[in-house]
RNA sequence: GGGAGCAUAGCUCAGUUGGUUUAGAGCAUCUGCCUUACAAGCAGAGGGUCCGCGGUUCGAACCCGUGUGCUCCCA
């Protein structure tokens, strides 16, 4: 067959994703092997590929692959959440683009819609994870709205309430006065506005005195409760603890001081209105101020304004201005400019204000989540993550769990028209909880539904059990089966808003943990560092990557720049590197395959036998090696460095060294044996990249021998026997070929120009099984034992032996002398520096002993490479 | 404002309890090669005040303090 000039990705990773569907091979049914369960982070529904979600999943593919290879039975979940703020607000778009308002349709309507919307375009992202390899069983794909979780979800809500963990509280939302409804913060849209700053005076209770605040809102002023002034600032330490009388209405309010107010801002004096400011209303709880809510909900001004009750705001603003001129209240007016929220449906000015929600009380909740990351029963990677959850643990605010929109878990909480409610997963339900308390003079008809709907993640959180349906079939054989699961895989970015309450819901409510590790990835960025986003438009498209450079190189140039927990920066010369790779490997194949028709058996291929069997019996050793290396790499989630490994071990070592050693000469036969254990070398190197490259490491392994099995499921064997004498014997014999070389080359001897060669050294024995590949590796002619000085000599001196270059190519033997010069006094340097720490007496007193028997010889080592070197140099 | 993390070659990073030949790798750079698998390649080479300062120690890239710079999270 003939193979390629270069190695095509395309149709191969086509062919083989298909194959290893068709056979099931991703597919997991209990049985009695051990389990390895990874639930995926479920992608946003609205969302498409992109550099994150690449390495994010390449690492989870390389834990389930290697799992599976090595007797596990892999199950990894796939599924998307329901995104309910993106969803919506593309639900929203499309519907706009068709002409049609949310608000002219009904919530039952848009619901159709929305999921009109996700049937058709909800599965892109996991299509895009199939082009990318992920072995995902696709059988299991769940999603957070499915019936049965969309009940758990409700269940959860609903216990917790029932447990007192769910609360109704007081938050600051975004208010549209036309729509009379609550937006989200994506649905406000920041102008920049004129306006004016008004200075206005109010007066010191008990005195003459006056204190002076600006504001760009003077009809809030009915709403007043404090004046608050830097604790520093000067001007105003006179009146801390006194009382200001708001200006029209009378009110007494206290001045407080807080750091919170900068000194430079219009007066340095804030007004404080905490119904109707963010900032202010924090204050206020602060402080314990009154809220005075002086506002309706179409934004006319309240019974509690006192004042211009039933008025618009803004009639209000022009009205209040002059009254307070006239009274003598207005200091000066400036004209400034400010960012003011819009709706973005109705255009109206937003206006923060107080509304009734929904939370999670956390304290309790964290309490056995703090302790399963600090005791290590969970453990996260890298482990620096700990300090930083510890730190969030501790400090734990309450969770606002509604949102003000329709696509997501409608909140199960049901009003009577007297003004109570009920929490229940039905109506009906909630109507005899309202009942058994006293006979309602009301119907069922009577209740109504909670509005809003549930924050995402009080939907993910229980992910890791609900995909196995553990809450809504409770003890079921799958969930005893596959829960907890083993890693979970994520950004740094959600390990509160995720990882915590996942840890929280699983202790809760299957008492035990979700999963035992938790690996950290990094943030991608560009290359000047910046986070790729859609806003920034700098995040490339991954299915183009994959077309250009093949899955296998997309992997692989993700992973090799991603050591766990440390952003990484990412530039497309690691996936050209990735595709350089795969090429390689394509190359070997070549190679390889280019021996299948010399195979020899008989006598005359005995005499190419030697050099090659040291070759594969150091292979082998080195393969074991790295093959040990790799696996506690891998245990310790260091799987960038696990695949540097791996790609050193192909690259440098079979490619480089192994397969030179043991290539036949020019259309000379191949021993049977050697090319035998080639071939297995390549299957078990092909093995141990299946996790990190599966199509490429597939197809490799498919064309070097017919095969019975597929490498997907293929076993790994134990590691083999390291043999550390013919390792340290491979490193010499690598040391020695790249110093003749280099000397070849300083000396402008071409790799072709033949060689004789002579070996000074006190032990001939480590050299003889590897004369015949170094006088392939340095074309010598001849190698002998022989010191026979000469002049025209190139001397090349490694570790204690010296090596002497004959030619007849006259030598420049200035450039040879600084080369030697240079050596020395390196080496000299060396020496001097060992040797004050050894004449130090409190070294030999203080250090291990064998600490100092190293230094000892290392002492030995540098006199001995000394000697060498002077010899040299009087050779000259 | 509160908290966390990072700083090692031009770039991206290793460097495991302080001692392992006066700091390693990949990429990039430079030199020489179209050598019979591979120029997406081969063979070599150069490149470092381990952020600054102070301390602990026989010994510090590593431990402690401090300064500087960058990044992230929470508000």
């Amino acid at each position: 067959m003939e193979l390629s000039k270069n190695y095509i990705p395309g149709d191969i990773e086509t062919k083989w994703y298909a194959h290893w569907l068709q056979k099931g091979y991703f597919n997991s049914t209990p049985d009695e092997r051990e389990s390895f369960t990874v639930v995926i982070p479920p992608p946003n529904v609205t969302g498409v590929l992109h550099m994150g979600h690449c390495l994010n999943n390449t690492i989870q593919d390389i834990l389930v692959r290697r799992a599976r290879m090595q007797g596990k039975n892999a199950c990894w979940v796939p599924g998307t959440d329901h995104a309910s703020i993106a969803t919506e607000a593309k639900v929203v778009a499309m519907l706009r683009e068709r002409g049609i308002a949310k608000s002219a349709i009904g919530r039952e309507e848009f619901l159709g819609y929305a999921w009109e919307w996700k049937e058709k375009y909800g599965g892109i992202i996991l299509q895009q994870l199939k082009k990318m390899g992920c072995s995902l069983d696709w059988n299991r794909t769940s999603f957070t709205m499915d019936e049965a979780y969309y009940q758990s979800v409700i269940q959860v809500f609903v216990d917790l309430h029932k447990k007192g963990l769910i609360y109704r509280g007081k938050r600051m939302i975004n208010w549209d006065v036309k729509a009379k409804t609550a937006l989200s913060d994506e649905e406000v849209i920041y102008k920049e506005v004129q306006s004016k700053l008004y200075y206005i005076r109010y007066q010191i209770a008990e005195t003459d005195e006056y204190i002076t605040i600006a504001t760009v809102r003077p009809e809030t002023i009915l709403g007043d409760t404090a004046i608050c002034v830097n604790p520093d600032d000067e001007r105003y330490k006179a009146f801390h603890g006194k009382y200001a009388i708001v200006p029209l209405i009378g009110r007494r309010i206290p001045i407080i001081a807080d750091e919170y107010v900068t000194t430079d801002f219009g007066t340095g004096a804030l007004k404080v209105t905490p119904a109707h400011d963010m900032n202010d209303y924090q204050l206020g709880q602060k402080y314990n101020l009154e809220v005075i809510d002086t506002m309706n909900d179409d934004g006319t001004m309240s019974e509690a304004a006192q004042l211009y009750i039933g008025e618009d705001r803004f009639e209000v603003r022009k009205k209040i201005v002059p009254e307070l001129d006239t009274k003598g209240h207005i200091v000066k007016i400036e004209d400034y400019t400010n960012q003011v929220g819009f709706s973005e449906r109705t255009d109206a000015v937003v206006e923060p204000r107080l509304s009734l929600q929904w939370w999670v009380s956390m304290k309790e909740l964290a309490v056995p989540a703090l302790n399963a990351v600090m005791n290590e029963e969970i453990q996260f990677h890298p482990a620096k993550f700990k300090n930083l959850y510890r730190h969030w643990m501790e400090n734990i605010k309450d969770w606002c769990i509604s949102r003000q929109l329709w696509w997501g878990h409608r909140i199960p909480a049901w009003y009577a028209p007297d003004g109570r409610y009920a929490v229940a997963a039905t109506k009906e339900e909630a109507f005899s909880q309202l009942n058994s308390i006293d006979h309602s003079p009301f119907t069922i008809d009577d209740l109504c539904q909670d509005d809003d709907c549930l924050d995402t993640w009080f939907s993910s959180w229980l992910w890791p059990f609900e995909v196995f349906k553990g809450l809504s079939d409770p003890g079921n054989a799958e969930v005893k089966y596959y829960y907890p699961t083993n890693t979970l895989v994520t950004a740094p970015e959600i390990i509160f808003f995720w990882v915590a309450r996942m840890i929280m819901a699983g202790e809760e409510y299957m008492k035990q943990i979700p999963f035992k590790n938790v690996y950290f990835t990094g943030i991608v960025r560009d290359k000047q560092g910046r986070k790729m986003s859609k806003s920034l438009g700098n995040s490339p498209d991954l299915l183009a990557l994959i077309d250009q450079y093949g899955a296998d190189a997309v992997r692989f140039g993700i992973l090799i720049a991603s050591p766990a927990g440390n952003d990484i920066l990412f530039d497309d010369t690691a996936l050209e590197q990735g595709r350089n790779f795969n090429n390689k490997l394509w190359n070997a194949l070549k190679l390889i395959k280019s021996w299948e028709s010399r195979i020899e058996k008989t006598a005359s291929a005995a005499q190419h036998k030697q050099p090659s069997s040291f070759a594969t019996e150091w292979f082998a050793s080195r393969l074991n090696q790295a093959k040990q290396e790799v696996e506690t790499l891998m245990q310790q989630f260091r799987l960038s460095e696990a695949l540097k490994t791996l790609y050193s071990l192909i690259w440098d070592d079979f490619c480089s060294w192994y397969l030179e050693w043991a290539k036949p000469g020019f259309e000379q036969p191949v021993d049977a044996e050697v090319y035998e254990k080639t071939v297995a070398y390549f299957e078990e190197m092909m093995q141990l990249l299946h996790p990190f490259m599966p199509f490429i490491s597939e197809e490799i392994y498919q064309l070097l021998k017919a095969q019975s099995t597929d490498l997907c499921i293929k076993q790994q064997s134990p590691v083999g026997t390291i043999n550390s004498d013919i390792l340290e014997a491979g490193e010499l014999l690598k040391k020695v070929i790249s110093a003749l070389r280099d000397a070849r080359n300083k000396n402008q001897i071409k790799p072709k120009d033949p060689i004789k060669l002579h070996i000074e050294t006190a032990d001939q024995v480590p050299y003889r099984n590897i004369i015949g590949i170094l006088s392939k590796q340095a074309n010598a002619e001849s190698i002998d034992f022989e010191i026979a000085v000469t002049t025209n000599m190139i001397v090349v001196a490694v570790e204690k032996d010296k090596f002497f270059i004959e030619t007849e190519k006259q030598l420049d033997t200035s450039a040879l002398k600084a080369e030697l010069l240079k050596d020395l006094d390196y080496q000299k340097n060396f020496r001097d520096s060992v040797m004050k720490k050894l004449s130090n007496e409190r070294f030999v007193q203080n250090a291990k002993p064998e600490v100092v028997e190293l230094e000892r010889k290392k002492m030995a080592d540098a006199e001995a490479r000394i000697k060498n070197i002077e010899e040299s140099l009087a050779n000259l």
